[in-house]
DNA sequence: GGGTGGACTGCAATCCTTTGCAGTGCCCGT
DNA sequence: ACGGGCACTGCAAAGGATTGCAGTCCACCC
């Protein structure tokens, strides 16, 4: 049905290698020629078969992405903006989700890596010997997670914290609360470290309430500990975690940010619309998805850089200021 | 690298053909023979190659998903569906996203359609002639919308506004506005359509406030029109909207729903969050992606149904009742 | 004028699997 | 004992594009 390269060929009168070079190496044909080539091409609509090109090339013109879940806002941004800049590139985007599964994750790049070119793999809990294990059968960028040897982009978790502590100090807040995500979270670790170094920079104080699910639900949980510790702030692992302690704050009849503020990580949508408007560290989600993208296609056009193996990104969270924080009350 | 079918075929002392029988047409081949296959497959770890296959057979076991927005958490949800259920018949998804632009739809879906064996289209904004020349080349199910001829997935709209306009009038209410979402959207019209017919049926009275986006900032921008219809109750378009009402409504000082009650449509993730929560039509989401999927797969492996085109899922919204809806005001 | 090189172009092999057709060998019926 | 048929297996072509190598042609230089 569809025009293949001989079709072409015949009808621009060269030989199918002549179209070929045409089309991928326009450097090497004589002008008129590409254009009797192009005009063909036109008149057919060819496209060239991406299976017949992939035998031959090794490359399928994919990548593969593979997320915790869809359907977590973080992530459906981040897969947004993987997406948008791989169409950039022609290449296709194969997602799979692994429904928080942990145990999934390595099967599932493993059943990719047959099908890719290479993959991102965003927030993988895997260990980092399982991580090097997968980055030996495939091309593997890490987003949001450093392992060492492993491509990735990440965000500047310390730097996040720097603000919202500056944020929260300045408006005369002391003793700051700090609910985590769960304990095997490479964010929690890292966002964890980053609030104790600025607060003791900052010369106030840090009460962490243990590890909670990064959910609305663990916000919920996490609200009463929080009341307990007598912080007048408090910094949330993520948005969602956020928007569950402002809920239970409401019904235990705490005022946000009256007696206590809060802040958020992430600004998802949903920040925005949060009651009090939550203050959050805006992450740059689609960004990290296109630098995954660049990253991943830049190796696999330059398998040495592979090798070399110190490709990154960094990524600076921004502060966003809502109406969760206000000043500090006075006692 | 990988192992090839001459590989297996060499260690397991047949030839390739029945190699590829072995694994494809079980019945074919000779017990003892099969499991020698068997034994070698496993033992090289071999996995045909997808590419190869898919030059000779033309199907290329991978379907595609174009959607409107993937940051949308009604499209995530549906992806995630469609991702699960095509990854339960060993099937790849690609994932496209429109960026809520109506003029790239056809062609993102002529762009895919080379590569993949038939896609699923969600919430089209285009013509049903431009939808019938889609699906002139390539195999179609469409989600969140129907168009004669075309086989796809729809939620039953009227049924669901009855939900709600039954739970609304049962609460006294009697004057009823609602908010549209974009005028072209199928199910604007249906929403629309149900509503008109539930609110008769119950002697009530419907209040339409006009188009809005199906957005958050719409439902801001319906709220004050909405409240000068003078009715008691308003059934929106979608939660986003909804939420939208519930901040603009909260920030003139109208209770909800002392007020005004409000109903959304979806019940996305967010909806249980809101303050108050949100009362809601809930659509089976992953569901839908999962209908489509199948019903997607079974078309390509019957083509004879895709020509009777009369494919059809339909699927019913469930009334989930929160706290943003109460008795009518006593005037 | 002949030789050299450069600029293109074409041939044919190759990637890996599937599948129509043509065997091969054996069993069974006559 | 022979022919037919069955069950299984192998051969070889096909599918569409890429690419190393070889060839052609022309221009230019000596």
């Amino acid at each position: 049905m569809a025009a293949n390269i001989r079709d072409v060929a015949r009808l621009a009168g060269v030989s199918p290698s002549t179209v070929s070079r045409a089309l991928s190496l326009p450097g090497m044909v004589n002008a008129t020629t590409r254009a009797r080539v192009a005009a063909a091409v036109e008149q057919l609509g060819y496209e060239p078969n991406r299976a017949a090109r992939g035998l031959i090339t090794g490359r399928t013109g994919t990548i593969g992405l593979v997320v915790p879940d869809l359907a977590n806002p973080f992530f459906a941004s981040l897969t947004k903006g993987v997406q948008a800049r791989a169409r950039h590139h022609d290449v296709a985007v194969f997602v799979a989700d692994t429904d928080e599964d942990p145990a999934a994750e390595a099967g599932l790049v493993r059943a990719l890596s047959k099908q890719v070119d290479g993959v991102v793999l965003c927030s993988p809990r895997a260990s980092d010997e399982e991580l090097a294990a997968i980055a030996q059968d495939t091309t593997v960028v890490l987003v949001n997670r450093t392992a060492v040897g492993l491509p990735g982009v990440a965000y500047d978790n310390e730097d996040g914290m720097r603000q919202a502590v500056a944020h929260l100090v300045a408006l005369g807040h002391r003793r700051i609360a700090w609910v985590g995500g769960p304990a095997t979270s490479w964010s929690t670790q890292h966002r964890g470290f980053g609030l104790r170094n600025a607060v003791e920079a900052l010369r106030a104080e840090l009460a962490p309430v243990g590890n909670f699910a990064p959910t609305y639900e663990g916000g919920m949980a996490a609200a009463d500990q929080v009341v307990a510790t007598g912080a007048t702030a408090v910094v949330a692992y993520n948005d969602l975690v956020a928007i569950g302690l402002l809920a239970r704050l409401h019904s235990r009849g705490i005022s946000v940010p009256g007696d206590l503020s809060v802040v958020g990580v992430d600004d998802i949508a949903m920040s925005r619309m949060a009651r009090p408007a939550l203050t959050t560290v805006r992450l740059p989600k689609q960004e990290a998805g296109r630098i995954a993208v660049e990253l991943l296609l830049a190796m696999l056009d330059d398998p040495e850089s592979a090798a070399e193996g110190s490709k990154h990104g960094e990524l600076h969270g921004e502060l966003i200021v809502r109406d969760s924080t206000g000043p500090a009350p006075q006692k």
